[in-house]
DNA sequence: GATAAATGTGGACAGTGTCCAGATGACGGA
DNA sequence: TCCGTCATCTGGACACTGTCCACATTTATC
């Protein structure tokens, strides 16, 4: 129960699916480290595996932490739609209920959050992370055109996406970095409403 | 001219001046390097000093890299001040020179930036790093209070102050993060009036 | 069943942070 | 002027890190 290694047994000497397991241990060490702190060796030693093994299925370090990224992103954008899911099918509602899914994530997965957006040991052009974070992204702005009744991807919205987006990436940067001392101390449901009420100033 | 060493003369056992001839070259290397990649023994290097004379004026690395960011602070807050100088004396316009001297800060200083905004490497309860950091945030919530015609500290304004906050940090913190496709091919005068019409949206 | 490819091991190397004993020199009191 | 104290600085040690390499083992393919 304790590594990913004592599925197979022991004695094998291939792991079977080393890749997904490295990826589990490597989302734990990051979310107990943080990212300055993550370390290939601490995966491979959770995992029960050489310290040389992920290299053959990531490379070196900067890409084990971009597959994370990757499947970070696809998280991020899940959480947001959840909290859309069960919001009013209104165009508003469904923009404050992305910003409160963006927080979710971040408060959720804080180590996690940075890497994806504020970290130098991610390749931010690979394709799968790319592709991941664009989706997300696309989510954004097919909310914005919806809201104001543009096409897509009218650049006319750009001014709203750029506002909105900044608004719930700041707030959340600013709770889960710990530099916002006067709404650390507020309640989660209090946060969210002050979140809600920043961004609803931006949609008006 | 290369080294801080060389202007006393190589000989000399003793720096000097080694506290600040470190944070110097301390602020280079995080700027080259970025936060993830600073390294002690490198600073010391670039000083021309062994490898542990750091420790004697700041602990460890997290030490020097917390003075780097009170200093940042300071810095982070007369860049704002110095926007709010040459604008018009008025509470709309000094808080959208403030939002642009967020943004003048993050552009010159990003490795910084991400320093006292988002690692673990520092810790942010340093006297003299909270109280840096105290003095910047002051500078907002007077600017808000005086918008809204509030006393300084009335709570009352916390919405708005953490929807400014909010705004600007998120959008200098994708800006270097390059993390926001169509806001990267923009040019600086076109980034920053994105950024005045999303604070703008803020404050009315 | 033999051969090629994929996967995992363990040693090597340079670089890192931090601890430690000791060398050096600045500074104040006699 | 001399002497002792103390801050400052040196260099070695240790454990840890990422990455490279030769090699062992297993799987896949023909």
């Amino acid at each position: 129960m304790t590594d990913a290694a004592d599925v197979k047994g022991k004695e094998s000497y291939h792991h079977g699916d080393l890749r997904a397991a490295l990826l589990v241990a490597g989302e734990a060490v990051l979310a107990e480290t943080g990212v300055e702190g993550f370390s290939l060796r601490q995966v491979a030693k959770r995992v029960g595996v050489s310290h040389s093994a992920p290299a053959h299925h990531f490379g070196d370090t900067q890409g084990l932490l971009s597959a994370l990224a990757a499947e970070g992103f696809r998280r991020f954008l899940a959480a947001m739609l959840a909290r859309q899911a069960e919001a009013p099918d209104d165009p508003r509602e469904q923009m404050l209920a992305q910003a409160v899914g963006y927080l979710d994530f971040a408060e959720s997965a804080p180590a996690l959050f940075r890497l994806m957006f504020g970290s130098d040991r991610i390749w931010p052009s690979t394709p799968e992370l790319a592709e991941a974070g664009r989706a997300a992204y696309r989510n954004l702005t097919d909310g914005v055109a919806r809201l104001r009744g543009l096409a897509p991807d009218d650049p006319a919205a750009l001014p709203d996406v750029v506002a909105c987006w900044s608004v719930a990436h700041g707030f959340a940067h600013l709770v889960i970095g710990r530099r916002m001392e006067p709404v650390q101390g507020l309640s989660r449901d209090e946060r969210e409403a002050l979140l809600r009420q920043a961004v609803a100033k931006v949609l008006d």
